[in-house]
DNA sequence: CATGAATGAGGTTTCATTCAT
DNA sequence: GATGAATGAAACCTCATTCAT
């Protein structure tokens, strides 16, 4: 009782702290073998606990996967929507979600493979994760509807499209240093490819004052770029 | 289509119908319940044929699989090759390839969705699909190589990177219509959706003079679109 | 397809022969370790089967259970029935309903034994057991209305608590021998066993007339007996 | 009842308290979900105590069960020994039997129902309970002995057999009530039903002499039946 | 070619029991 | 006494694959 109100904050509680364990090696062995060779059994192994504890803390395989996912994503989306709901122009925003993306495949590149590989393209029936998927898409779509009232976004575009093509570019550079098209230890590479999908996303669909404000950004940006990443 | 009532298509002998019929069955079952859910059974009954015919024309589970991805890619392929080993501007390209997409969605969605979908999937390494795929991405960064030789494309884009976007934001775009954030039967929101992923990338890509040429074609394909596509 | 219809009829098909042989040996299992101890491959091991085919005929443990329990008690319930529906007094009924449950018994006891012990009581869960304990009672609960409207059973007996008495005292015959509170192998104590059980029930609610009737039938009954039986 | 309310009913200390609690929660399971889905952790939640505590009480689950029959059934033999062995025509013993087992169904229908559908069941041998339960019908088969030498029983008649028939009338006449056959909150029902088993039974198996005796027993009794049930 | 019964390894899940706090 | 997390053996069930007909 006391250990989940008291403790639980942030990172205490021995419960919690097993439960974390298994979920995060449940993330590991994920991110090696995929959803077919996850087997409880590895994910005990991993987590240095007995079989039927996993048990203890998960319903059943399907949740144990369905956890993974929502805790992975759950921070990534209540950063996405910092991001969103902060002020200023749209071209700053999209930069931003660009980074809590690259940001959070740098602090654990596995956790991300898992999100995209495993989970996002996942089969139908799980509706969580869909939805999950989808709700934050509408979410940056309805900034870009308000982006394209206050006259940032070219009026010929479709916000909803625009939110699906910024993730899309966003997801399928990651997946270029996941797959290895791209090699992931070169940082150098990682902050070009960080710079040109926002870039380039931005250059296509911002209007030409918008894009002119972007660009004044970008140079006063290069300066201090170096400082604040290291 | 075709190759359901003719009988000499491609090597239509009645085991060649057989083979296909369970092929496809294959395709639908896939794209129904993903890797996971797709048991021998399933596409047995589906194909209307005896559980151990699968096992006549296919070795095993994964030769089965294999056997649908590379089917479903390889035309795929091929028909992006052919349109970037074409000549004409880079915009031209970009926009046939955006082409090809859409058009094999038009055909069979249910086979663009595993294709999708199951990409960098199941299986631990099965370096056939992502070999498929990272080739076809390599192939169309040299595409962008030579773009950029011949000043089409932006210096600082990177083509390689500029490939996975190009790839990323055609396959977002499909996937919007598989999760159903777009209704897929609204055929004026398809067209739109294919203008705009070609022409949001092209915009954010292209040089100045490029994109002069690309919205000169812009003017003129307006005109003439409505017969090109029934 | 020919197999079903053809061979089928009464002990044909070697699918038919396959399921049977899985149903007899989880009968045996059943009588032998009960509900508990039955595991599934104690009974492929028993009918000299692999371990999945009992899944290939029965989707689970439940329903194999389930299809034990319906095959002992239709077979035991249509005989029942014959007797209750033919012509001639109740006292005669009785005894051929007592004489039906005693041959099953001296047919198969480990049957007989699985019905009693593991089903006929078994928890609530499962309806179609009670509902197929509880239709027999009520068949032959008909039964004593009719007997009591021709002046047969006594007019204060209630017709359904005798028909649970009656197969209360049969079962409790049985279960007697089931326990070993009675020597099996005993024939004579079985003979008097039926004999007792049929008569008391009756003296116990049967009309003086009727009783009477009885007397008569019993004496003469008693000169064909041994031949009868051996 | 008094056993929850007053603390020192028999050696209430307050560790015979939770025992208590457990065992009682351990009837109500036992009753609801049968031995089969009787599940510690289910008696515990039920109990209101924690998971390790039954392990405090009670070695392990058998001994719980065991300990559930035998206190249950412990109460039931000591209230039917006193009905043998007190003084008075075998008739009266008899109707004082069904008594205490209808009785016992007043007071706490779960725990009848436990006893009734869980005997001769589950784990194996378990010797106990049978012993108990056939221990029971031989000390009645020697009280028939008894009335057979008096004259009262008809010398045909098993005495054994005939103690098993009466326990397997009341038990099946009270199955009656369990399985729903009859109305268990019809109390006149219930109070004929028990005359019904009794009078059958002794109508069945009784001598002239016995009967009759019987017979202007109960027409007295009819008249103060009402003051003594409450 | 075609069939589908048969096989059994491999995974998931349950739950009685222990034990550190 | 009391707690409930931790353990792991043992059962259930699935499904790719084989094979006799």
């Amino acid at each position: 009782m006391s250990q989940q109100s008291s403790k639980a904050v942030e990172g205490g509680s021995r419960e919690g702290e097993r439960r974390r364990t298994i979920l995060r090696a449940a993330i590991d062995v994920f991110a090696r073998k995929g959803y077919h060779g996850c087997r409880i059994a590895d994910v005990a192994r991993e987590a240095g606990v007995a079989y039927g504890l996993v048990y203890h803390y998960f319903k059943n395989k399907d949740e144990l996967l369905e956890t993974v996912f929502e805790t992975g994503w759950s921070g990534f989306v209540s950063r996405i929507r910092a991001v969103v709901e902060a002020e200023g122009p749209v071209g700053l925003k999209v930069r931003g979600i660009t980074d809590v993306a690259f940001e959070a495949y740098r602090v654990d590149p596995r956790a991300v493979k898992v999100l995209i590989v495993e989970i996002a393209r996942s089969p139908g029936g799980h509706v969580n994760r869909q939805n999950a998927f989808t709700d934050t898409i509408r979410m940056c779509a309805e900034m870009f509807v308000r982006a394209q009232a206050s006259g940032e976004l070219r009026p010929e575009v479709d916000p909803l499209l625009a939110s699906a093509l910024l993730f899309g570019s966003i997801e399928m550079g990651l997946t270029a240093l996941v797959l290895g098209l791209v090699d992931p230890s070169d940082t150098e590479m990682l902050e070009r490819a960080r710079q040109q999908i926002a870039g380039s996303f931005l250059h296509g669909v911002l209007t030409q004052d918008a894009a002119a404000a972007e660009e004044s950004w970008k140079k006063s940006a290069m300066r201090s770029k170096s400082a604040k990443l290291l």
